[in-house]
DNA sequence: AATTTTTTCGCAAGCGTTTGCATAGCATAA
DNA sequence: TTATGCTATGCAAACGCTTGCGAAAAAATT
């Protein structure tokens, strides 16, 4: 019982033809017999033959796979992209390969590792918020393996990426508030360090300059995601001197924990003060006092978006492009959207 | 500028050493003299050598790879129990190759059949709903490549799996829902089909007839968990002869729907009509009138169980146990637990 | 019938690694 | 000195498959 898998070379035994027939007749090779060609597919069937893909991997040099690093796959925004990563890969005919870095540096280069060793075709990489050391990707290069980052960026030149513009979200978001009335907007950005909390701060700026408010640097404060940072950062804008009646902040789960604090300071919301975010998360629908609006970035789309791009290059690679006269790199900017939630 | 990946063959002509000699000072055998071993290691590491994996998966014929096959990606459940999963795969030296199926049983043969193909050690996976025929699944037993089913398991008899048991949270919901006085109590059931709505159903009746309420089927409906269905039953179930005080639903999704059909029909939430669930998203901490109690299914928990027994049977496969004498069948079932949300 | 063309197939190398076995060189013990 | 035992290394096969090239067989053309 044994039940060793059946390999070309079985079928060719039996068949009493040499592999290599075997091996042309099951690709449908033209120079193969039509007799043979079928009495080889009809035995395979038989014996549920499948193609051994490490061999052929291995063969070819081409694993038909990619990686995938992030840092959360439980975060609905991960989540999102991983499934569209997934689609865009299946569709395309490959596999994906994944593993999350919780966000530590150490398991990032760990998992890059895996990966090279794993001779993924290509790596699709979002980057931990703790990384500054950019080398172990730098180090890639050496490898000849394209990697295409999304959303959260290295900055580092001559990369591919894809992300999602959050200036104009922001401008959007600004611009709304400004039309509904309120004249001073206070924020509630992200860790300094993110360049995703540099892009909200721009459009933030923009958005003022262009409305012709001023930036007051005391109305955007930055918090570190946690429930007591957020809090803080609430409190702080509300008992300031110039108390905002609208707050942009990071993302919808900033959003509802600062409407909480805000609820606890007895402010009325969407009335004393308003909240604006970013993510537009389904579950805004529901919650009682959901954010007006939302900048959707949408993540399906970048993942979708950044796995197509990486196929491409390995296209690229595979029609005989050498490496030195890719010149281009790719920086794909998907732009936001401000949605807001009609208050019913 | 050809920037071909070294192998153990080139490190050993520049050493002038036999490839034997390379893969063996590499992993550090007994057999090499001190000399060469530091010599080949020194070298490797000058000319960044990385062994070929997919030489040695073909090689050793195993991939350290698990295959994870789940209807969607993007569902809180799922990317809960993936990232279990892959944590637990991690921790062991496994990676995991994984894709949707979004709930198409095609999708789901296909990518059964690229796993086989990408000859992965071992598979986890929670079917899609539409899956009836289950014999893809039973063709694997041929290939003697060890199956673990989470959460979604399909009828058939002597398979591995970890599953949540509905029946005991279900039974803590009620009895809650019986504790704060409620004597007829709806249940808005997913698809029947589903064996998740089977368990639901048998606590639901279990815990009436422990509490010597009598079962009115009328008050158990079905959805297919579309908005639109679900909205249906409540408002069935609300326009009913016997008017529930309480309704159980599916999951909190199902329950944000239901709420918000109540409400539209001017029913005071927690007061007219309450409600009680499954999943216990976060979210429910934020939203207006979350469920009293929701039914935690740890997925999580579910997929690194999964993972850890796959990898069980994997040492077992290795560990030259034949597969004859695997007679036991890991069945694991979670507890599920109700979470009241202290209504402050 | 002889020659050319076409069809159909086999040989063998190669992909990178591991590993059982053989074999040098060399020191130690008899 | 010779036999014995290590130590350190090399040889070669094996894993399953693809593919360039050559060759036999069959068919078509003179």
């Amino acid at each position: 019982m044994e039940n060793r898998l059946p390999t070309i070379k079985e079928i060719a035994k039996q068949l009493n033809i040499s592999v290599s027939t075997v091996s042309r007749a099951l690709h449908d090779h033209s120079s193969i017999g039509l007799r043979t060609k079928t009495r080889v597919q009809e035995l395979a069937k038989k014996l549920h033959y499948e193609p051994n893909q490490t061999a052929i991997f291995f063969q070819q040099g081409k694993t038909f796979t990619i990686g995938v690093i992030l840092p959360e796959l439980s975060e609905a925004f991960f989540s999102s992209a991983i499934s569209g990563i997934e689609d865009a890969a299946q569709k395309a005919g490959y596999t994906v390969l994944m593993g999350q870095s919780h966000d530590v540096v150490e398991k990032e280069k760990q998992l890059i590792d895996t990966m090279k060793k794993h001779r993924v075709d290509g790596l699709l990489i979002s980057i931990s918020k703790n990384t500054s050391n950019y080398e172990h990707f730098e180090a890639l290069q050496h490898y000849n393996i394209p990697v295409v980052f999304f959303d959260r960026i290295p900055k580092i030149p001559n990369i591919h990426y894809v992300a999602c513009n959050m200036i104009n979200g922001t401008v959007q978001a600004i611009n709304f508030l400004f039309a509904k009335g309120h004249r001073i907007i206070g924020m509630i950005n992200g860790p300094e360090k993110l360049p995703a909390a540099k892009d909200r701060l721009d459009g933030y700026i923009k958005a003022l300059t262009k409305s012709r408010l001023k930036y007051d640097p005391a109305l955007v404060l930055n918090c570190d995601l946690t429930k007591e940072s957020v809090c803080a950062a609430t409190e702080k804008l509300l008992t300031g001197k110039r108390r905002p009646t609208a707050i942009v902040t990071f993302n919808d789960y900033v959003a509802l924990d600062a409407v909480q604090q805000a609820q606890k300071m007895k402010f009325k919301i969407n009335k004393d003060i308003c909240f604006v975010s970013y993510a537009n998360l389904p579950l805004s629908n529901y919650t009682a006092f959901p954010p007006l609006a939302s900048v959707e970035q949408f993540p399906y789309q970048q993942g979708q978006k950044a796995t197509e791009t990486l196929i491409d290059l390995l296209n690229q690679k595979s029609n005989g492009e050498t490496e030195t006269s890719i010149t281009t790199y790719y920086k794909i900017i998907l732009e936001s959207q401000l949605i807001a939630h009609d208050g019913k």
